[in-house]
RNA sequence: GCCGAGGUGGUGAAAUUGGUAGACACGCCGGAUUCAAAAUCCGGUUCUGGAAACAGAGUGAGGGUUCAAGUCCCUCCCUCGGCACCA
């Protein structure tokens, strides 16, 4: 026993400081958190697992404030899960390809490589300085060839599986430059540099067929439950699932012309059919009139962006030429219109200007004939030439069709359009191919080449990387693997070839790199399927709303890739989703632009990490807006020098201070008691299933502000206040770590003890039991009183009880009760007239 | 234009399942402490009327459902995010 006493280790307690210094404590947190390497991730089977991961940054110079609400949050859920006994993996990285950094090379002189990697230095030691505790060991940089090099070998598998396709697609183009603009690189359709008109150009580009599946991304939303309800509303949107016919309109002398349309039913509607200016015919067209060549060619001074192309006046010119109807064989004009895509369906489409809007603007601007063949289902008068009559009703002025609704009118019509071999059913998707190409600088080099025959081929996996050098001049114009001829120069299979000098849009980084954290150091695979498999999918990802569909579908899409080559076995990365709000000052977005940021930095050098990460968790719920506000950090500050004075006056009683006895508390003790649990009920619950981070901070605030008004003078009390001042430290421990880190040692009297180790605590369900209650009371829906009762009184007494109250007879003198709703320990509502 | 979200005191917000609107905090007002200031502590603070008790109004606008609506339904207004080459 002696022995066993001898060698248990000394508890060594220091003092506890009477001022709060924040610097001091956060230095030595993290100098103790660096120490003991405890945010190392390593595997472990009979542990269960909590991945939780926020979206990278760009590596774009500093920390900004939505970078440290962002990845607060992250380290909040981080922690509070490692509270929960999780095996807790929390990596970081950086999307260390694109634009800025070429902008930024060109500005200061500099290699986008290099100023790529000293703000990663720089912004990887803020992370730090912010207490986030990160697993370093997993860190990658997209622009490390050691990361792409898998990229360009898993596109070169897509390519053998026939999952990569080349076609011609359009860009901005810069006629003066000669050069492809960003669709940010053209301002009021100017291109930045030099204010000349940018046009649309085809080039050959790489594609990849999320297409394929469309329909697996849209039903696996259902999968997840752990995601808001308007991100998955906005990805079914954008997949844009559509049940319609595909129609052909015979064209004299010409292939037919094939339109897609969801409302068949309106058919022997059509008035006129309308091509995209990129289709066949309109360009057949151009060839014998210089009025529609003219009209092409106007059509094609904007910008490729979809906003842009809504926001135009709908214009269109009669080609001249005619298509067949194909039921009743009438000749309809066939137009060229500015608002039809050549990407989307078949580039064409019929017009039925008496049922949709836009037909109906159409046909009114170009006078072209309306006629309704739909009518409500009600007979309300309606008049088409007026406007487009836009529900599904009843057939009319079709023929044998006449008399039908939607659906059998679909049906009978694709009928006898498929038995003549003129269309059939055709499931539609708004989603298009995934665009990969780009012709910029920074980003990874597409693993192709040509070889001496002139073929397309895939860079063979002996030969990858197809590294980008880093050492380059930037001119501000075109790339410089573009520039310098010799860069494209490689063979194959012996003989001279010339290598593909597009690069991946960033898009195709950010998709996996989730996944490459399992194995980030890895020299020899992807993926490890077998760490993969540990750790995915990931539980919790954070990031901000503006990814809501591009990059979350893009990494959806990725993992069913991976899946399908074998190297993980889950069928979505992300379990849970968090989109937070950005953060704002004076209402708009903190930008550059706008000159009103706020730099972190030098609010961290003031009061500290903890003031900040508390502000920002504070200040509004993740999921929305943040007001800045320099007077909140204050009060934030504020608050921990109160709580810091709470946990020091507390350490000074230490020698008076008993063992607490359940049994003997007052009514004051049992009320804080109480305070206490249903705190640490309610901000537990608001950290884990709400992401409420909020209302816990404000829980947490009401429970200091009971624990200041208490009497402290009995030893019970002392205890009572102990217990409430360890749920306080414990439950703030994942938001402000470094003071709590501080407090936990000085409550416990431990210098060894380590709360980021520490078990959060169980609620003892004894001490919420409640004797009494406030009941409301309404007469006619309005407050009238408000009743202390013992919870346990039943429906009559209660009723009874609230028609004695004096105010509430007041009220009632003179009228009948009509009714009366008692809901215990809530409310009773009197009706009366 | 299309898709999505939001609008509550002087400010940020809370109200979790239709049941006390404004918890918590900021700011402001008053007081204590101080030679003074900072810091700290105590009290008040939706608006209108009232000394108060209390009453009336009130959650972007208008309508509806309900005993009861910030919450559900319809119409409209405003702000924000995304729209495929910013990340």
């Amino acid at each position: 026993m002696a022995f066993l006493l001898y060698t248990q280790k000394p508890v060594i307690f220091t003092p506890m400081q009477e001022q709060y210094s924040p610097h001091q404590i956060e230095q030595d947190a993290q100098q103790h958190w660096q120490k003991t390497q405890c945010f190392k991730a390593v595997e472990d089977a009979n542990k269960e697992k909590f991945y939780c991961l926020s979206m990278f940054p760009y590596p774009s110079g500093k920390l900004h404030m939505g970078h440290v609400r962002n990845y607060t949050i992250g380290d909040v859920i981080s922690r509070f899960q490692r509270m929960q006994g999780k095996n807790v993996l929390q990596p970081m990285g950086w999307d260390a390809f694109g634009l800025p950094a070429e902008n930024a090379a060109i500005k200061h002189k500099k290699a986008p490589a290099e100023w790529t990697y000293s703000n990663i230095d720089y912004m990887r030691d803020q992370l730090n300085r912010l207490g986030l505790g990160y697993d370093w060991s997993r860190e990658l940089a997209t622009c490390q060839p050691e990361y792409y090099r898998w990229e360009q070998w898993f596109f070169t598998q897509l390519y053998e599986k026939g999952l990569v396709y080349r076609k011609e697609s359009t860009v901005n183009w810069c006629p003066n430059d000669q050069t492809v603009l960003a669709n940010e690189q053209v301002e009021d359709g100017l291109c930045w540099r030099c204010d000349t008109a940018v046009e649309q150009k085809s080039i050959p580009q790489w594609f990849i067929k999320i297409t394929d599946y469309a329909e697996e991304l849209l039903n696996d939303l259902d999968q997840l439950d752990g995601w808001p309800e308007r991100v998955k509303t906005m990805q079914r949107n954008w997949i844009g699932r559509s049940e319609g016919i595909e129609v052909d309109f015979a064209v004299e002398g010409q292939a037919p012309l094939r339109v897609y349309t969801t409302r068949p039913d309106t058919l022997m509607g059509v008035s006129y059919v309308a091509v995209a200016a990129g289709h066949p015919l309109a360009e057949q067209a151009a060839k014998n009139r210089n009025d529609v060549a003219e009209f092409i060619k106007d059509c094609q001074q904007t910008k490729v962006a979809e906003a842009d192309l809504a926001k135009l006046e709908k214009k269109g010119i009669f080609t001249g030429l005619y298509a067949m109807h194909p039921i009743s064989g009438k000749q309809v004009p066939i137009w060229i219109a500015n608002f039809v895509l050549m990407g989307y369906g078949t580039g064409a489409v019929m017009a039925v200007p008496a049922h949709d809007e836009r037909d109906h603007e159409f046909a009114k601007k170009y006078d072209l004939a309306i006629q309704q063949v739909i009518r409500p289902k009600d007979d309300t008068e309606i008049d088409v030439q007026e406007s487009a009559y836009t529900e599904k009703g009843l057939l009319v002025n079709s023929g044998e069709f006449d008399g039908l609704n939607f659906k059998k009118a679909f049906d009978a019509i694709e009928q006898w359009l498929k038995t003549r071999g003129l269309g059939e059913k055709k499931v539609n998707y708004r989603l298009r191919d995934w665009g990969l190409s780009r012709q910029r600088y920074w980003g990874a080099p597409i693993p192709m080449l040509t070889d001496s025959n002139g073929d397309i081929q895939p860079v063979p996996a002996k030969d990858l990387p197809v590294v980008l050098p880093e050492d380059v001049v930037m001119d501000g114009v075109s790339s410089p693997i573009k520039s310098n001829p010799e860069w494209a120069k490689t063979t194959f299979n012996g003989q001279p070839a010339t290598r593909e000098t597009d690069t991946f849009d960033t898009f195709m980084e950010s998709s996996w790199y989730y996944a490459r954290y399992c194995n980030a150091q890895d020299d020899t695979q992807m993926l490890d399927p077998t760490k993969a498999n540990y750790w995915l999918p990931v539980d919790q990802y954070i990031g901000g709303i503006e990814h809501a569909i591009l990059h979350l579908l893009y990494a959806r899409f990725f993992h069913k890739l991976l899946r399908d080559t074998g190297l993980v076995s889950s069928d979505e990365p992300f379990k849970r989703l968090l989109c937070q709000g950005m953060v704002l000052k004076d209402g708009a977005k903190m930008s550059k632009s706008k000159g009103n940021t706020v730099d972190p930095q030098a609010l961290i050098d003031q009061y500290g990490a903890d003031t900040v990460r508390l502000f920002i968790m504070f200040a509004a719920p993740p999921e929305q807006s943040l007001e800045w506000s320099d007077q909140g950090v204050e009060g934030a500050f504020r608050f921990l020098k109160r709580l810091w004075r709470l946990v020091f006056e507390q350490t000074k009683r230490f020698s008076e201070t008993v063992a607490m006895d359940k049994a003997r508390l007052n009514d004051d003790e049992k009320a804080l008691r109480l305070k206490t649990h249903e705190t640490l009920k309610k901000a537990g619950d608001d950290i884990e299933r709400r992401n409420s981070f909020n209302t816990a901070i404000a829980a947490v605030m009401e429970l200091c502000n009971s624990i200041s008004s208490f009497d402290s003078s009995s030893p019970q009390a002392k205890a009572v206040i102990q217990e409430a001042l360890e749920v306080v430290v414990l439950i703030l421990a994942p938001m402000t770590p470094h003071i709590a880190h501080e407090l936990y040692q000085a409550l416990k009297r431990d210098d060894q003890i380590d709360v980021v180790h520490a078990q959060w605590p169980a609620v003892d369900e004894s001490a919420l039991v409640k004797e009494n209650v406030t009941v409301v009371v309404q007469v006619n829906g309005k407050l009238r009183a408000k009743l202390e009762v013992p919870a346990a009184m039943d429906k009559d007494t209660l009723e009874n009880l609230a028609k004695d109250n004096e105010n509430v007879a007041k009220f009632l003198e003179g009228k009948t009760i009509r009714k009366v709703i008692v809901i215990p320990q809530k409310l009773v509502n009197i009706v009366a007239n």
